[in-house]
DNA sequence: TTTAATTACTGACTCGTAGTCATTTACTAC
DNA sequence: GTAGTAAATGACTACGAGTCAGTAATTAAA
């Protein structure tokens, strides 16, 4: 019989359900504002509930992040796998961030959490876990961009695919959460636009990463 | 008569002590592990006694952040004041800011506190502004170096100073603080040296930014 | 010197919230 | 119908930020 079966999906759905609660109340109020009393409520259920799901409200947080992660990943896939040369599937890279930056702006805050230690404490192992293998997956897809590019001849063989991913997607990560945090201030007291900034700073080490034989076509189709 | 005088010394050296207090305790456990009955010990003195100096642990955090700023500004200060080459000084900068990360690593992480905007629910509208006046003196040294080297003919001129200091500053910050949270993983798992990715990053951005008449200059310094 | 007034300090208290656990309710099997 | 199991509950504990009525120390006035 699948009684079991049935069961098993009942609570997997019924974690869910917790999960869309949860997301909704970080969404609305961030993490510390955000409470578990509030979250019970929004899920129908007790607070003693949520607890025989998750861990704690760290691992709560991390799991609604970890949904990002792969909304994130799901747009990138598509673009790895496409027909485009190397040169335009990065080009499309950095202009996929900025968009989910722009239509999942409380998902990309909460990526910011993984850089605050101080903040890690009650997460669980399994938890911490669970998020290395995602996040790993997005940066296998990155890595493996550069290193085919870097066969191809399009970028720079002499350069590690690793760093220049690590290179290119923090220096995008830092330059966004400053747009999203600062963004209305340095346009108020300097006139001055960050998302330009960040085009800036990604075309300067986009153009420093080709080589020299494809920087020159480059240049020809950005004149042409 | 000086009563007045003294007092109000006094009652600044009794501020600055608490300061060393909180100090020493969010250096060791961060903001969110570091309590005020903590602190009050430290102090020697009732916890009631701390918010009759400072508003709100939030806002001793960021009195502490502060020195933190005053410490990098007077490592700053001297090299933009030094007669060196604007190349020389923006090479410096780079190492300068590794060098502290280095040797004030707590300092370091506190910069973080900035950017995490949820945490800002307690901070007084005076320490905001205190924060923002002062991180302005640290941009306006960045910047003017910049400027000067652009009218100098040392940077790109059709490049905005202000946006080339905030991609040079937060491209460096972002790798230092994984540097900080994640540099062993990388190392471990996938034999990545996260400050050597940032020294690349520094040497790509930095060099992106030269007039080709000065970086044929540099490289053959370089090669030299 | 005594007394009043001002200032500095105290610590028990309130309040809010994460996490727990003994108990209750709902469901399944025999 | 009854025993046994799983799911859910909510009152409770622990803990920490911030408060405030009261106390002590210091200065000014009488």
């Amino acid at each position: 019989m699948g009684i079991t079966e049935r069961k098993e999906r009942e609570k997997e759905h019924r974690k869910e359900e917790i999960l869309d609660a949860a997301q909704k109340l970080f969404f609305e109020k961030g993490l510390t504002t955000a409470t578990m009393d509030e979250i019970a409520e929004a899920a129908e259920l007790s607070k003693g509930t949520l607890y025989l799901y998750y861990k704690s409200k760290e691992d709560m947080y991390l799991a609604v992040m970890m949904r990002g992660m792969e909304v994130l990943y799901k747009i990138y896939e598509p673009i790895v796998s496409s027909n485009d040369t190397s040169v335009q599937k990065l080009a499309k890279f950095g202009d996929t961030y900025k968009n989910f930056f722009h239509s999942h702006r409380s998902f990309f805050r909460m990526f910011h959490f993984l850089q605050a230690p101080q903040f890690h404490k009650q997460v669980s192992e399994e938890m911490r876990q669970a998020c290395s293998v995602e996040s790993r997956k997005m940066w296998d897809l990155m890595i493996g961009l550069l290193r085919r590019g870097m066969e191809e001849g399009a970028f720079r063989s002499d350069l590690n695919p690793v760093e220049v991913a690590i290179i290119l997607w923090s220096s995008a990560t830092a330059l966004l959460l400053r747009v999203d945090s600062e963004g209305d201030t340095w346009k108020e007291r300097m006139n001055i636009d960050l998302e330009h900034a960040l085009e800036i700073s990604n075309k300067l080490l986009f153009e420093s990463i080709l080589t020299d034989r494809v920087r020159a076509e480059f240049a020809g189709l950005n004149r042409g």
